[in-house]
DNA sequence: TATTTTTGATTGACTGATCAATCAACAAAA
DNA sequence: TTTTGTTGATTGATCAGTCAATCAAAAATA
């Protein structure tokens, strides 16, 4: 069975199984021995390539923002106008797989890590900066830089607080309805700011 | 030093103990030796009044949910119209002793153990349900009741997500900023439904 | 081509540390 | 003397991390 350039696939099982255990067990609280059980191979093997489990939960969180990222990038290049890429963004925020009860588990777990690993919050930091980022750049287009930064900031804080309400899985709000709520929230406190660009864009 | 009656002090000493350490450690993964130590008592105490660690999580859960529910009747009781009284909700979340990092990283890691233990989830939801319907029940007085209800899930939305941005302590918003934030979600939203109700109350 | 050597992949078994939980014992108050 | 409060010592389980050994492919050599 030993073939040569097993690291990257096994790397990436290791990865994805951890990524699925944590989402199921709703915590970082996981061992090792069950990550390597999901991917199939022995808890020595994750050790062997991640050096300890840390490292692995590290290079969990880093894939899981990587993917989020890629597919923000896709999406905003699919858009056109400003107002289009900020539907992009929220559409992305809330896409199923994002929103699947697991993800939001493993999401908040990944929060709570990141109050003790400094790297972890790293990585939530970068993602909430960008969220941020995106959300401005594209505001800023249609409405004033001050206003934008407030508008950017309740939208992001919006998205994230949709998300963990979700978790709790009462009254369980759906996709559409929470991409409802944060287009409101755009499309209402823009109206007054900028009746000519928000009436060129829609429609 | 054995007095009677020390059941309810130790109890209580326990519970704060157990909020401060799950509050710096910035997670439920917090020894009973930790929380003992904190309390000044040995670990057997411990669990002698508490039976399990799950059970005294709970109990510390339980205390703060029921502190946050103080605070919020006592707002609500100082509060006269509607919209006093929604500013007095979002005034009780912002608290500072709420907002303090090391709250948020408690109640981070309550939502994160909300996946895996039932009657913590019960607990969160039950406050997530009282944050909506205070939320709801006063909106309702200033515009129809489906324009409350999504009103009420974006506010309510809104300030969970704020409380877990601030978690991440980059670009730390503060206080006033975030009650600014709420509020202008609450009168930018309400404004085009009810003219009449909301320049009443503005002054 | 056949044979040997090297190297990467993989694991079972083990170790050391941590921790929740238990228990027997003791001290002071009632 | 009974009850309540309290602890030190211990147990048993769980886990991260280590290590020596195995196996098969690839590379080197004959």
């Amino acid at each position: 069975m030993p073939k040569v350039g097993m690291e990257p696939v096994r790397r990436k099982a290791l990865v994805d199984a951890a990524m699925r255990v944590i989402g199921d067990h709703g915590s970082l609280t996981v061992t090792m021995s069950e990550i390597a059980k999901q991917a199939g191979v022995s808890p020595a093997l994750a050790h062997h390539y991640f050096g300890s489990k840390e490292q692995l939960l590290i290079e969990t969180v880093r894939s899981h923002l990587q993917r989020l990222r890629d597919n923000t990038v896709m999406a905003l290049r699919a858009a056109k106008t400003p107002r289009e890429k900020l539907s992009a963004i929220i559409r992305v925020s809330f896409q199923a797989d994002q929103f699947a009860p697991e993800t939001i588990a493993a999401w908040l777990a990944f929060y709570a890590e990141a109050q003790r690993s400094e790297e972890t919050r790293r990585f939530l930091v970068i993602y909430a900066r960008r969220l941020r980022s995106n959300l401005l750049a594209n505001l800023k287009a249609l409405c004033s830089g001050d206003d934008a930064e407030r508008i950017a900031e309740g939208a992001a804080a919006m998205i994230d607080g949709l998300y963990i309400r979700q978790s709790l899985r009462s009254a369980p709000i759906s996709i559409e309805a929470s991409i409802a709520l944060t287009e409101d929230y755009i499309n209402t406190l823009l109206a007054p700011l900028s009746r000519k660009a928000a009436f060129q864009k829609d429609r």
